[in-house]
DNA sequence: GTTGGTGCAAATGATTTGCAAAAGG
DNA sequence: CCTTTTGCAAATCATTTGCACCAAC
């Protein structure tokens, strides 16, 4: 594919070894659209090359997130999900009935950053967020009115 | 305390009995200012009472959450905090370098929760967030400029 | 060669669960 | 009594770690 040079050049910047492993997760990580948990990513890589273990995902994980490559989210599932850093920062709503996942972009959330940086100094993460709640058609069936 | 009282009728409304338990956990999280962890709340019910176990602090927070009267929140530590679900929603600005945490209300999330609504129809949850990010200190060792 | 990365298996640590006994209504 | 809750111990489940071997530079 032809990301790859970009991502082996991405990876010596930082220092990293290019090994077949980290290619395919990275590779993984660059061309699924959402966010992905270790086990799916394991069970994506081992699609090629068996011998993978589900320590070297989440080592290979917590590299990139040093580096904030990737972002790290609790989705509310017990795991965590993890993304390529996106360039346009997206959120999550996620239903906590229903368990329904929703894509949203807030432009509140940059003002909020921006809020935070000028009343506090405090240099806020926002480019992934989960937002947990109920989602339409369970609100209606919580509250039938 | 004078406020068992208020606290047995709360739990005899949704079905729960009142178990000593119970009223100490409740106590303590009424009690306390912020935000206390499983275990935390465990150490605190066992000064006066010995026999609990850590299980029942779970049950009864799994308990409380479903009833929305307590919030559950990842402060990125690996295990949840619970907090008496405060009237006033404050959510929590926790420094991933120094892991200093702050307090901050916010109207931004109440807009965005409104907007969240009225695009989506999805009925959010904003009580209790914990943003993550850097403090002005860390920032400052960060980029010293 | 030296350093860093991997697979494997075992450890960790938070949370959950099965069950018999105890307590609440 | 009948149902819910508890303590205890054991189970789960995601994530981390120790270590010997292998691969990158």
């Amino acid at each position: 594919m032809s990301c790859e040079s970009e991502i082996v050049e991405l990876l010596r910047e930082s220092g990293q070894r290019p090994t077949p492993q980290r290619l395919m997760i990275l590779s993984i990580l660059r061309h699924r659209e959402g966010h992905l948990t270790a086990a799916e990513i394991l069970a994506e890589v081992k699609k090629d090359y068996s011998y993978v273990d589900i320590s070297t995902i989440y080592r290979t994980m917590n590299a990139l997130k040093e580096l904030r490559l990737v972002s790290e989210t609790d989705m509310g599932s017990g795991e965590y999900s993890y993304e390529w850093r996106p360039a346009d920062s997206h959120h999550h709503l996620v239903c906590r009935q229903c368990g329904a996942e929703f894509s949203f972009e807030s432009t509140y959330l940059e003002e909020m950053a921006a809020r935070l940086l000028s009343d506090y100094g405090f240099q806020a993460e926002m480019d992934h967020f989960a937002i947990f709640g109920l989602c339409k058609d369970c609100a209606k069936e919580t509250t039938p009115e």
